[in-house]
RNA sequence: GGAGGAGUUCCCGAGUGGCCAAAGGGGGCAGACUGUAAAUCUGUUGCGUUUCGCUUCGGUGGUUCGAAUCCACCCUCCUCCA
C-alpha cells in the first residue's frame, strides 16, 4: 500500500487541490510539505497530535516535513469556523506558546540538517511593511471572494473585525515564502483551514505562476458531530502537567462504541489490516478495542512507562487487586486537620473531587461518594489523621472518578 | 457622526418594583439500567456553620421600606443611515 492509499484508508484526508499530483509526490517522497500551528495555549492538543502524526507518517515516506510556528499569525488570530473574535494575546504569552510548542514537537518529530525543520513565521511576518505588503500582496486578493469563504460565513453575522480579516492573507503570504525559501509546494491543515491554505496556492499562482498544493486532514468528529478531544473542562492537552496521563488513557479509554475504530485509524500507528480485524467486534468486545486504543495514545503521547502505569492504574480500579500507587493522589498535611479529623465536605475539596463545599454535600447526598468501598452516608461523617496513614483512603465519586489520599 | 436595539447564572434564553437565587431548554454532575459505551428514566446544578444567612442579572452612582426590573452617567456589542 502506498502511503497516500494509507492515509486515505485511514479516513485522514478531507479535501485535496489535485490527488493525482499529491499522491505522487508523497509516494515518491518528493514533498515539502507545511503545517502551521498557531500558538494559542501553552500546549498542543489532540488536534495538533493528528497533523503532527500525519508529519511522521510523511516523513517516514521520506518527504520533508516544516512545522510552522504561528508567532505571526498567532498576533492577528484565525477566525475560521469561529462565532467570536479570540482575545488577543501579548507578545509575552505568545512567544511562551511557542516556546512550549516547541519542546512538545521535537518529542515526536525528528528536526535537524536533512530532517524536519521547524520555523517561525514571525521571523519575516513581524518585519513587513504594511504598504508595501498592500502593494505587492494586497492587490492579489479579491474582497468580495474573501468575504465568500464558509470559513468567514459565521462572523458575517456577528462581525469580523479587519485585524481577522487579514489572517487569511497573512496564513497565503506564509506558504508563497515558504515556497520560494524552501520549495515548499504543499500544505497540510486542518479541515478548518481549507479557504486559507487555497489563499496560498492562489498567490503562488498569481504571483510566480507556479502550481503549488493543499491537502486537510478529517477534523476528528464524534458518532454525535462534535470535535473529539474536548471535555467540559477543556481540551485534552498533551502536556502531562494539564492532561495527566491517567486522564488522558482515561478519555480514550471512554469514547463511544461509534467512534472507536475511526479513532485507531487516525490516530494510533497499528497497521490497519490489524484495525480492520477489529472491525468486526461487537459489543462489550469492544472494550478491549477501546483499551488498545487508550494504551497506543498514551504510550505514542507520553511514554510507553506512563501508558502502562495509566493501564495499571485503571486496571487496579476497575477490574480490583493491582497496583494502586499510579491513582492520582492528594497527599494531605497536618493543617487540613481540625481536632485531628477532616471532614467529608473538606477532603473533597481539598482532593478537587467536588468545586465547593455545597457541590460536595450534594454529591453525598445523592449517593456518589465512597470511601474506601463503603458509601458515605452523611455529609457530617469525619475521618482521624491517622486513618490516611499508610496506604491512605480511596476516595471515589461517581463511577469513574478515583481518588487516594493519604498524609 | 446620526437613529434604533441589546447586555441575565457554564451556554442559549424568560423575567420590566416585593411571590426572584431568578421560568424553560442545552450542557455538567449524581442515581437507576449497563460494558469504564450509547440511549432512556430520576434527581441536582451560586456560596456558606442550611427551617437561616451571604453574594449574583455589563459598570458606577441614585430613587425606594424594597431594584435584574425605575432614573443618570459610562462601557461593550448588534442593526439601519452616513
Amino acid at each position: 500500500m502506498t502511503c497516500y492509499e494509507e492515509l486515505k484508508a485511514r479516513g485522514l484526508i478531507a479535501q485535496v487541490t489535485n490527488e493525482e499530483e499529491i499522491s505522487k509526490m508523497i509516494n515518491e517522497g518528493k514533498a515539502v510539505f507545511y503545517i502551521g500551528f498557531d500558538p494559542t495555549a501553552d500546549s498542543l492538543h489532540v488536534g495538533h497530535f493528528m497533523a503532527l502524526c500525519l508529519m511522521k507518517r510523511l516523513q517516514m515516506a521520506g518527504n520533508r516535513p516544516i512545522a510552522l510556528i504561528g508567532g505571526g499569525t498567532g498576533m492577528i488570530g484565525d477566525p475560521s469556523g469561529r462565532t467570536d473574535m479570540r482575545s488577543m494575546m501579548t507578545v509575552e504569552t505568545i512567544q511562551h506558546n511557542c516556546d512550549c510548542f516547541k519542546k512538545q514537537m521535537e518529542r515526536f518529530i525528528e528536526f535537524g540538517e536533512g530532517k524536519a525543520m521547524m520555523i517561525n513565521n514571525a521571523d519575516w511576518l513581524m518585519k513587513l511593511n504594511y504598504i508595501e505588503v498592500l502593494r505587492d500582496v494586497g492587490a492579489c486578493f479579491s474582497v468580495n471572494n474573501m468575504l465568500r469563504a464558509k470559513c468567514y460565513e459565521q462572523r458575517m453575522e456577528k462581525g469580523l473585525s479587519f485585524l481577522e480579516f487579514n489572517y487569511m492573507i497573512m496564513q497565503s503570504y506564509a506558504f508563497y515564502y515558504l515556497f520560494q525559501q524552501y520549495g515548499c509546494n504543499i500544505q497540510f491543515g486542518g479541515d478548518d483551514q481549507w479557504s486559507n491554505m487555497l489563499g496560498g496556492t492562489e498567490l503562488i499562482r498569481k504571483k510566480l505562476g507556479k502550481d503549488a498544493h493543499a491537502m486537510t486532514i478529517t477534523l476528528l468528529l464524534n458518532s454525535e458531530g462534535k470535535k473529539m478531544g474536548k471535555t467540559a473542562k477543556g481540551a485534552v492537552w498533551l502536556d502531562p502537567n494539564k492532561t495527566s496521563p491517567y486522564e488522558f488513557y482515561q478519555y480514550w479509554r471512554n469514547v463511544g462504541d461509534g467512534d472507536v475504530l475511526k479513532c485507531l485509524r487516525m490516530l494510533t500507528f497499528l497497521p490497519i489490516e490489524q484495525i480492520d480485524e477489529m472491525d468486526s467486534w461487537e459489543g462489550s468486545q469492544l472494550n478491549k478495542a477501546k483499551e488498545i486504543l487508550a494504551y497506543e495514545l498514551t504510550a505514542l503521547v507520553h511514554g510507553k512507562e506512563e501508558a502502562d502505569k495509566a493501564q495499571e492504574a485503571a486496571k487496579a480500579l476497575f477490574v480490583g487487586g493491582g497496583d494502586m500507587s499510579n491513582v492520582p493522589t492528594t497527599v494531605l498535611s497536618g493543617e487540613d486537620f481540625t481536632d485531628g479529623v477532616i471532614g467529608i465536605l473538606d477532603l473533597m475539596t481539598k482532593c478537587k473531587l467536588a468545586p465547593s463545599k455545597k457541590e460536595a454535600r450534594r454529591l453525598v447526598e445523592q449517593g456518589g461518594v465512597e470511601v474506601n468501598g463503603e458509601k458515605v452516608e452523611a455529609a457530617t461523617v469525619t475521618y482521624p489523621q491517622d486513618a490516611f496513614a499508610g496506604d491512605g483512603l480511596m476516595v471515589k465519586k461517581g463511577k469513574k472518578v478515583f481518588h487516594k489520599v493519604h498524609v
